[in-house]
DNA sequence: ACTTGGCACTCAGGAACACAGAGTGCTAGA
DNA sequence: TCTAGCACTCTGTGTTCCTGAGTGCCAAGT
């Protein structure tokens, strides 16, 4: 269907159009690629690569321009991820390393990110219900309150304040807590609500009702935050770019946990540390046609805790982005894994 | 030197140029607002305020804008802060009573301000040195490593990961805990150097090391922490507005923390929770010349933790935006003196 | 001493127009 | 199959002109 010198045609216009930010003609192309034959033949090409949707012009007489479909044959077939240079490297190593607790790393990574690109980063935090329990912690504050503390593996910690039915001892909450922390400990938090269930049995009678509170409380902060934390940074490159009038729909999708999260994408349990890339109208908001998202999840180990990418113009480039976006997501994986 | 109705006249035109977006001229303001004079006694009037400097005109033969000066003159003396409807105050109270936690009351408040006041809201958290200690817990993770977790009386906890110099038993550290508590608890963060001083000399020798590595990670998660989290919210609302060209620099100057600070300013010892208005260039970054910030102190009883606002163009609505600002605050205020 | 109506002046913004330049599609020839 | 040439089509830009809103000033009125 398209062969080789077409493709390369491709490869060429989507770079100079990511260059210039200009509809870029056959003449201009010949000129800058050595692509070794005549404007005219590069006409023709052209003339069927627009035929196939891969390119399309503004207007008639004016060069032509990759469309949403073109850029996808670019990042399958037409690059390849640009690592990133030594000194990049090291930037970034010694930037995260600094970090003291996990919002440090997150917030670190997430400006990076944003600077790295110069565009829009966008970090998940570990999910929890993929870590494990490291320590649930009860703090007694007064007679009929408590803290309850749920630090994970991950570094995350969710802390809640409880208001007991009745007054419990000090002495009553700490063996609750040493119950709680010898049936979970190392867990998986998605298998807390299970291991909690006969809790209550375990405990003297008269311990119960406050139990039942604080497990009912422990139970909702697992649930209620598994709408994931997020946070983004850089919207100021948006403002650099064109999005002349867009800008207003894309702070707007930004500043929305959920949509974010769609944007993000799904884990991908095979590979799970593969990049992603969503490329215009591929994406599943309206109002962010205009822009692609490049991700990849990042975790400790193995495991793939959550994601982490960037959000630029449909126009951007991709083997510079997606170098960063993968360098970033091993390093993050790295330091947590350290921690 | 400014009589009633050169007052009246320089309100009219914030008032209308506010309301519009467009220089204000003579005639217009003859129709519109019943001063009951001529557009040429009115152009007089604009005059002489021009020449003091309250209102320009951005070219010849163009209606005229209030200067900073003329904003100024406005707040102080010829406005009434606006209240809130019964309904929005409502809509407030049982946004806010929904947080389950400090963040979540950080966040929601911040969105709330938001949408207010449409524009880009601005909340501090509280800050770590105004507080007091309501708990330190010390959470042994493995043999060589605890976490250490200070709870404060406004809710916010922050965790540190400390790696030990030996091996330290269980219930050593939980004598060091006690320890702490005993002498912590309830004291101001800013006086935990002074009272932590002699804490060594309180512990058997062969505890003194690990004390000491805990005691710095302690004392230095004040002092991090000092410069103070600040989240905003809301920029969508800057690309709705004028801001062609000076977004860029606004949302940089947004992403800086140390610049949010000090646009939030100082907290004002006398009164706490009186609102400031910083009108475009008086206040002290660069890059925001074109933009107010009104802001107002927050803190639970008489206590000033720390200040939220809102951020918008020189050209908003003073009354309503004072209105909701101060409101927020004084909300809350109150859900953190409940909790 | 203010206020008002009249009048000449200024200037931004829009409409009309021409034009250069970049780019295309097509056709005929190598 | 590629190339060269040519006619054609646009956008973007610069120029000019004009309208209308708004001003400043002056002289007359109260």
């Amino acid at each position: 269907m398209l062969d080789d010198r077409k493709l390369a045609v491709l490869r060429a216009i989507v770079e100079d159009y990511v260059a210039t930010n200009e509809p870029v003609g056959s003449k201009a192309l010949a000129e800058r690629h050595n692509l070794n034959v005549s404007p005219a033949t590069i006409r023709n090409d052209m003339a069927v690569l627009e035929e196939q949707g891969y390119i399309t012009q503004p207007h008639t007489s004016a060069g032509r321009v990759p469309t949403d479909k073109g850029y996808r044959l670019f990042v399958d077939r037409l690059s390849q991820v640009k690592p990133l240079s030594a000194a990049e490297r090291r930037a970034i190593e010694t930037f995260l390393m600094g970090a003291v607790d996990l919002d440090d790393v997150i917030m670190r990574t997430v400006r990076l990110l944003a600077q790295l690109t110069r565009q829009v980063a966008v970090v998940q935090y570990p999910t929890l219900t993929q870590s494990t329990v490291r320590h649930v912690e009860l703090v007694p504050l007064t007679e009929r309150r408590i803290m309850l503390v749920l630090i994970t593996n991950t570094g995350r910690v969710e802390q809640r304040v409880i208001e007991l039915p009745e007054v419990v001892e000090d002495t009553r909450i700490a063996h609750l807590r040493a119950v709680l922390n010898s049936c979970l400990d190392g867990r998986y938090l998605s298998s807390v609500p299970d291991l909690v269930a006969d809790v209550p049995d375990r405990l003297p009678v008269e311990d119960r009702p406050a139990a039942a509170t604080i497990l009912s409380v422990l139970l909702e902060t697992l649930v209620e935050r598994s709408d994931e934390k997020i946070v983004f940074a850089g919207t100021a490159n948006l403002a650099g770019a064109d999005f002349s009038s867009g800008l207003r729909e894309v702070l707007e999708a930004l500043e929305e946990q959920v949509v974010l999260m769609r944007l993000l994408g799904e884990t991908t349990p095979d590979t799970p540390s593969a990049l992603t890339v969503r490329i215009g109208s591929e994406n599943p908001v309206s109002g962010l046609r205009r822009t692609s998202i490049v991700a990849a999840g990042y975790g400790s180990g193995d495991k793939q805790l959550a994601r982490l990418g960037v959000l630029g113009p449909t126009r951007m480039d991709y083997p510079v982005t997606m170098g960063a976006v993968r360098a970033v997501a091993r390093y993050v994986s790295q330091i947590l894994a350290a921690s």
